[in-house]
RNA sequence: GGGCGGUUAGCUCAGCGGUAGAGCACUACGUUGACAUCGUAGUGGCCACUGGUUCGAUCCCAGUACCGCCCA
């Protein structure tokens, strides 16, 4: 039964992934015949998340290397697996949740919401898993791992140990001082309620506005503000009694804690150390703030002065820090002016006390609310509004013309004077508030989208100062390598400037911290509940040897009460120590109770995901038939996460096991559109990858990925490119139907025995392509390794062996016959082999179909190691090529002479070299054939009006007087000839400069000779030609 | 502002010391014993610009212009 004309990968894709994984083709160390290892282990796409061109991209490449490996015989593990992706996946379900109708997170409550986030993971969790399958992609999936898998609320079937490794690493960088707690500045995402780390926010230029306004000097005073030219010159002096700030953010004036200038700033100098007032809130609690100096203010910024609001900007805070300042904490955690505490006049109070010079804490001033009472409750930026309104409202705004040019496209046009066609203006001038319109840059959560607020609060922190050398370390000394070697800069540049890393969210969904406090603040660091527990008991049984000591775990927000062992019941139970120690001096024994509260938070997601390579292994479990994979081999993956997890993954494994997680980091570029664009569903130039499978197949999609994956290249992806690979797919289909029609015998185990030229040559450049499909590999470069197939299936083996065969196999004797029919079936199973690694499915169902006992599935056919050395003939080699260049010579003269394809014409050889004239006679029938043309005959002269066709070796003529035009023929060969002295003056110029024989390499020299030679070979011929045409006029 | 890249055929990209390649597109011809998802032939490039190093530069170095990306 003939094979079809095409591949039908809709059909045969899912047979042959089934029949792949029933196999188990794809388990660890399936097909291994060497000890060496060779492992990958997945970039974990989020839970939520759907296959994208990424993705594909990426997987298609790490499935290469992988596939690549397991049929060398390597022991290879590709380890698969899928993060829990905390915001993104809360978020998920609790739009879940909304749509469906069905009560809210915090109606919930924390144990029932993430009831629903595990069942929300077991319904969709696998759609990616399904999705990559379809891709293609080897992975062991009996080994997908979780993120949050073995969580102590996970169901049945997420029983991994992801969590306990997550955990103990927290808790032994806890031990080791490398991760700590503290009320810090960080990003806060008021949509989604939680600090966010540095990488997470999006810093963007916008359109804003630029305010400035008079902080009235305390009591009144006044001072002479004076403003000189670079050279000292007095240019400005007007007598002042206040200081001109600039603000993006008025409503954080609020909360400012001191006016800062700098050092040098002569202009301020008279005014610095006394009070200004804060010009906003009720008149009669006007807070006063103190003029400071510092480093930080830009005196060529603005007025030079700035007002220096701690708690809600990063510059600020620093300032504040430097120079003890309070910083007053103005919002809640959605981003809304603070509604809590005492009224407005109390706070006011307060915070006159402690700038009054009273002792502070951290924790004082953090209580303290002082936004106005009209202003409480309000959102952020509505706050800013009714700030700017009383301010103006009040003349305390830095006034200027309306013409004035910063006021942007607020400014009135300035007027016409009255020669030139306008009315002069005699109203005294407009004035109104200095509005600045500018650019500024604004910060936004990457997922949100809304605008982040620095807000001061208690989070945790991995000291990376602590563990990045190490991480630094292995790429400097070349055991980790970056590609492309840019990345290695940019790791180095980030590394060297890293901050402490946000390790805190305050979500549910994630691993929540493993610690305890008591309600002193004490806290208790532990791998579980019942250790810190004990922990705790410990602790104060040594402080209070004798006393009963009852530890009980509570839930924030409700008080715990609890016998002790004589059942009697505290009834005020005193946790403080000071309390405890009133009680034993009291004589009253009882028991100590001691109340632990587990901190609510969870550990960023990628803490989790920067223990991947050891947490999929199951570290801290591990055995050596899951360490023997660690450290991995290479890591592919985007560019854009080097720093979120790639940095994150080498500081953490050489900090928790001491070791590299992998040797080589491949990155890659955002795979975007065929114009370069990002992909987005706005823009609406989203390739889905299964679409494209769907039309184009899996194998398809894969080449096209493999040809764009050039080392740092730029990927874009374009449906054209696809549809020619899909092309490539098809050829290399009907090639093989060919090899099946014609009896072409596959599936020997030996390389076949040649004794034709266009055989022995052909397994020759079978070998050629191996080798550099290896090397290419072996140094990452897809690209090179698919072009290459690609020129030597459809180039070499379509276009040249499979037509130069059919003569042997059709018209030629039994023992030719026979030979050819085994070196094609042989060569048509290398091709299979060396591309079964890009394009696994076509392959594996041509595999089956030209053979019927194979031994074992393509899948894990033996990669060949057979070389150039033993396969290339050089003869043959040399015999083919000249036969091609005669048969393309002759092609071309003929098409551009309007020779009638059908027409076979005699041929003339002249001035015939013994080995032209052995090549000729070894391929005359191929040669004939190919190029159509009839009997071949030997003459001194070529026949008057001929066309010439120039060899190494041999001159042809195609004896066409009747039909050619003689000056048709005359410009072709000049126009050859013109291309060929061309050449021609480069090689001689470089041989006649003695420089260059003297200083180029002996083999650059002798190239250039035997070119030259060749090039003058050719000349001659061609312009005997010339001659030739001559004499006919 | 700091860092990292890019600029090669109409388009998308390789190449990165020895004088330029692929795919697509385009033009002409073609139902030649697997393939029209094809075949044959052809058109098309001062390799951004200016200097330098070199016997020789698209390739190395310096600068300029323009375009990206990352970080402030």
């Amino acid at each position: 039964m003939p094979m079809e004309k095409s591949f039908n990968a809709a059909e045969a894709e899912a047979r042959i992934y089934k029949k792949w994984e029933e196999s188990g083709a794809f388990k660890a160390g399936a097909n291994a015949s060497r000890d060496e290892t060779f492992s990958i282990m997945i970039p974990p796409p989020n839970v939520t998340g759907a296959l994208h061109v990424g993705h594909a991209f990426n997987n298609t490449l790490q499935d290469i290397l992988i596939r690549w490996h397991r049929m060398r015989g390597f022991d290879t593990l590709w380890q698969p697996g899928q993060d829990h992706a905390g915001i993104a996946t809360q978020l998920q379900v609790e739009k879940m949740l909304a749509a469906s109708g069905q009560p809210g997170r915090r109606d919930l409550g924390r144990e029932a919401f993430l009831g629903k986030v595990w069942e929300w993971k077991q319904q969709y969790g696998d759609t990616i898993i399904s999705q990559l399958k379809r891709l293609g992609s080897s992975a062991d999936w009996s080994r997908n791992a979780f993120t949050m898998s073995g969580a102590p609320n996970a169901p049945d079937g997420e029983d991994g140990n992801f969590h306990d490794a997550v955990i103990k690493v927290f808790v032994e960088m806890y031990n080791k001082g490398l991760i700590y707690r503290g009320k810090r500045l960080v990003n806060w995402d008021p949509h989604f309620e939680t600090a966010i780390s540095d990488l997470e926010v999006e810093n963007t230029e916008v359109d804003g506005q630029m305010w400035h306004f008079k902080y009235p000097l305390a009591g009144g005073e006044t001072y002479t503000y004076v403003e000189k030219d670079e050279d000292g010159n007095v240019v400005f002096t007007e007598e002042r009694d206040y200081i001109s700030i600039a603000t993006t953010r008025p409503e954080t004036m609020l909360g400012d804690g001191a006016v800062a200038v700098h050092h040098d700033d002569e202009r301020y100098a008279p005014i610095v150390g006394k009070l200004c007032e804060i010009p906003v809130g009720p008149k009669e609690h006007r807070r006063l703030i103190p003029i400071i100096t510092d480093e930080y203010p830009d005196m060529t910024f603005g007025s030079g002065a700035v007002k220096i609001t701690g708690a809600h900007d990063f510059n600020d805070h620093e300032v504040a820090k430097r120079n003890n300042i309070p910083q007053y904490r103005l919002m809640d955690t959605r981003g809304a002016m603070r509604a809590d505490g005492a009224p407005y006049s109390d706070e006011a109070a307060k915070a006159a006390e402690y700038a009054g010079g009273k002792d502070f804490t951290v924790q004082e001033i953090d209580a303290i609310n002082l936004v106005p009472d009209e202003y409480r409750g309000l959102d952020r930026f509505e706050a800013r509004k009714k700030v700017v309104e009383a301010i103006v409202a009040e003349g305390l705004a830095v006034m200027t013309e309306a013409t004035d040019p910063r006021l942007g496209k607020a400014a009135v046009k300035a007027p016409v004077e009255p020669a030139e066609g306008g009315e002069m203006r005699t109203e005294e001038e407009q004035l109104v508030p200095l509005i600045e319109a500018k650019k500024i840059m604004q910060p936004f959560g990457d997922r949100s989208k809304v605008v982040i607020e620095p807000m001061l609060t208690d989070q945790w922190f991995v000291e990376t100062s602590k563990i990045v050398e190490p991480a630094l370390e292995a790429v400097r000394t070349g055991k980790t390598k970056i590609m492309p070697e840019s990345g290695e800069k940019t790791y180095y540049h980030w590394l060297e400037n890293i901050e402490p890393w946000c390790i805190s969210r305050q979500l549910w969904w994630g691993h929540q911290i493993p610690v305890w406090y008591d309600l002193e603040g004490k806290a208790y660091c532990a791998p579980t509940e019942a250790e810190a527990v004990r922990q705790a008991h410990d602790l104060y049984k040594e402080k209070y040897p004798g006393r009963e000591i009852v530890v009980e775990v509570g839930n924030a927000g409700e008080q715990k009460s609890s016998p002790d062992s004589a059942g009697r019941r505290e009834e005020a139970i005193t946790i403080a120590e000071s309390g405890w120690s009133a009680e034993i001096e009291a004589g009253k024994l009882g028991s100590l109770f001691v109340e632990l509260r587990r901190d609510p938070d969870v550990l960023d997601t990628w803490f989790s995901s920067g223990l991947w390579p050891i947490g999929t292994l199951g570290w801290p479990n591990w055995d050596e038939s899951t360490s023997k994979y660690f450290p991995t081999d290479v890591l592919v993956t985007g560019q854009d996460i080097l720093f979120f997890w790639v940095a994150r993954m080498m500081m953490m494994q050489l900090a928790v096991v001491d070791d590299i997680p992998f040797h080589t980091v491949y990155l890659h570029d955002l795979v975007r559109d065929e114009k370069g664009k990002k992909m987005s569903k706005t823009t609406g130039n989203v390739i889905d990858p299964l679409v494209i499978i769907d039309e184009y197949g899996a194998d398809a999609l894969r080449f096209t990925n493999t040809a764009m994956a050039s080392i740092g290249g730029v990927l874009k992806l374009s449906e054209d490119r696809i549809k020619g690979y899909r092309n490539f797919g098809t050829k290399l289909w009907n090639a093989s139907r060919f090899a099946e029609m014609n009896g072409a015998v596959c599936g020997q185990t030996e390389i076949p025995t040649a004794t034709a030229t266009v055989n022995k040559w052909i397994i020759g450049e079978t070998a050629r392509v191996r080798e550099t499909v290896d090397e290419a590999l072996a140094a990452y470069r897809f690209n090179d390794a698919a072009l290459a197939l690609y020129a030597f299936v459809w180039g070499k083996v379509c276009d040249w062996y499979v037509e130069f065969s059919k003569p042997l196999i059709l018209d030629g004797d039994e023992a030719t016959k026979a030979e050819t029919q085994k070196v094609m079936g042989w060569v048509i199973d290398q091709c299979l082999i060396l591309l079964h690694p890009i394009m696994p499915f076509i392959t594996e169902e041509l595999w089956g179909t030209l053979a019927e006992d194979r031994s074992k599935m393509l899948v894990h056919a033996d990669w060949p190691t057979y070389t150039m050395a033993e396969l290339v003939d050089e003869k043959a080699d040399a015999e083919m090529n000249w036969a091609i260049s005669l048969i393309e010579g002759i092609r071309s003269a003929r098409a551009q002479m309007n020779v009638p394809a059908g027409l076979y014409v005699p041929v003339v050889m002249q001035e015939a070299a013994d080995a032209a004239k052995a090549a000729l006679t070894s391929n005359e029938t191929l040669i004939k054939r190919l190029a159509r043309i009839g009997d071949i005959t030997e003459a001194a002269e070529a026949p008057k009006g001929s066309i010439t066709i120039p060899t190494n070796g041999a001159t042809f003529a195609l004896p066409l007087a009747d039909i050619i035009d003689v000056d048709a023929e005359k410009a072709r060969i000049e126009k050859v000839l013109g291309k060929l002295q061309k050449e021609l003056g480069g090689l001689r110029g470089r041989l006649n400069n003695p420089k260059f024989v003297a200083s180029a390499p002996d083999e650059v020299v002798e190239e250039a000779k035997g070119n030259l030679a060749l090039r003058e070979e050719e000349e001659a011929q061609l312009k005997a030609a010339l001659a030739r045409l001559a004499e006919i006029g």
